[in-house]
DNA sequence: TTCATACATGAAAATATTTAATGATACGAG
DNA sequence: CTCGTATCATTAAATATTTTCATGTATGAA
């Protein structure tokens, strides 16, 4: 199998057992510590002396006594199980706390995620969070991103997933707009505002034709490449939008929204978090998953009391 | 098995592919590398990874990355390693040269040994030879010695024998006392001269019948407690002496001793080169050993011209 | 002597690794 | 665009290694 000039490293057993055996000095001793039996001791040991071509113990009447090689190569197996143990603490430490890294779109990351960042950062200081949006959904297996936050149906096999948000379509405009501009009391009354849009202009059409509303034309009105400009040019005052739950419930619970009628449209997607399955329980993860999904409820319960 | 607090250290196996997969960033050269199939190569790898829950590496298109926490650990395993190596290094040089031990009777060192360790260590200055002379066979399993010149049958299991010089018995006396003293022509000349013994006084009985001799009183004369120091005496022409071959060999073949008359009793031991079997096949081992057999060889071609 | 303790050992059982075959995906050349 | 090549992943089967189990041997103590 193997052949000339290959390296003959020992297998760690070996390496532990021939440690442990040197600490205790017997083998019988060194098994309980290693929660095996003395004869899996011994013939690690021997597999050693024999992988090396070396003595390492004598073996005498009562006792054992490492031999002058053992007792220079000894020096040489604690420190690789050091440096071993090292790079395992390394890792431990790395996912522990330090950097998490969260990849969302640009959208939520906008409407959703920076204004509330700051309540995380204040009550997990530990956690160096780092934010990246992008359009596509992350590969986490070329990135080091160890979880996202996704828009869609919830199925993408091989990651862990957990719903965050459900997802409604109503519309909303600026409570300036509302006091101060044309009658907003019926979806009638749309017809004297400007509709806002989004890159697909469909949002309109479907919502009137639930509101069995065709006295108005949906195909008025500016529309915007990301939703969340669409949601700022409500709050700016420019005309109606029509929200996307999620997106548009810190506005409303902050007030710099309000919403209209009580003709709600279920949209086809959701919010989900998502991360690989290995770093999907690591101690940030679950925190910042924790905190998502707690202000996500906070969300739905605010926003069920605004119509 | 394992329980809480256990240390999981990886295999070597795992952490070598994970090392050599890290500096070619491909599995299947570093399959290659490892003479196994790319197959056993991601197992392990996978392996690694699960162990220590984290991935290593960015499995891309056409091509792999370490991660973050892939390039933070390949420090750490290379050093464990490279420790490794360094201490299988170590038992190399200390194996394949430096300190010789070996273990000889006195007898041996004195009469054997010590007139020709020059000659060795001068062609051998690399080996630094230390002689120990017991009178007990030494024990390998106890004694940081890694050869021995035993006395004996030459049945020792378990160690690597090599024989070294079948034992005659012959008397032998100093070259001034033959010219000088009275007439050494026939055993029954014996009577003229003192017979040196060593401690049983059991040998002139023996070789005296073998000789058809018993004109003789073989119970005259001075015992010695050391088989060379009956040698000596007989150097120094204090009388006759029964030598046996391997001990006198060196002063016959200097002129300091003749060899008498032409009886020889075979004697039940001979002389053995024994080595535990681990290391006995070390460079140093088989030089001295060759050595040993090389004089003693000179000694019996020696020897057969003496009568 | 007999008991208790410690290491050695050989065969069987339990695990782990490696292979071989195949799948899936991407890239580049016609 | 399609084929051929190269890469990594995956599965079950073949191997190899490790551990246990059941003893064996030797030593020191009672």
């Amino acid at each position: 199998m193997y052949e000339g000039g290959m390296e003959r490293l020992p297998q760690i057993t070996a390496l532990r057992s021939f440690e442990v055996v040197a600490r205790c000095l017997s083998f019988t001793q060194a098994a309980r510590e290693l929660n095996v039996t003395q004869g899996a001791v011994s013939h690690q040991v021997k597999g050693l002396e024999k992988l090396l071509g070396v003595r390492l113990f004598h073996r005498e009447r009562q006792r054992l006594r490492l031999t002058d090689a053992g007792t220079g190569y000894l020096p040489f197996v604690r420190e690789a199980i050091d440096r071993l143990k090292a790079g395992a603490d390394y890792l431990d430490a790395r996912e522990n706390s330090g950097v998490l890294t969260v990849s969302v779109s640009p959208n939520f990351a906008a409407k959703w995620l920076v204004n509330r960042l700051g309540v995380f950062s204040a009550s997990h200081p530990e956690i160096d969070l780092r934010v990246t949006a992008s359009l596509q959904h992350v590969d986490f297996n070329s990135k080091d991103v160890e979880m996202a936050v996704r828009h869609g149906h919830g199925d993408w096999p091989n990651l862990h997933v957990t719903k965050l948000a459900r997802e409604e379509i109503f519309p909303v405009c600026s409570p300036d707009l509302l006091r101060e501009g044309a009658a907003l009391e019926s979806p009638e009354d749309l017809a004297q505002h400007v509709l806002l849009h989004d890159a697909s202009r469909n949002d309109w059409p479907i919502w009137c034709a639930a509101a069995n509303l065709d006295t108005i034309d949906v195909s008025r009105g500016p529309s915007f490449d990301q939703t969340s400009m669409v949601i700022d040019a409500a709050i700016a005052g420019q005309g109606v939008a029509l929200a996307r739950s999620a997106l548009a419930a810190h506005d409303l619970r902050t007030g710099k929204l309000v919403r209209l009628f009580n003709v709600t449209l279920p949209a086809p997607y959701g919010y989900f978090i998502v991360s690989p399955k290995a770093s999907s329980d690591h101690e940030k993860v679950r925190k910042f998953r924790a905190w998502l999904v707690e202000e996500a409820g906070a969300d739905a319960a605010a926003l069920a009391t605004t119509v």
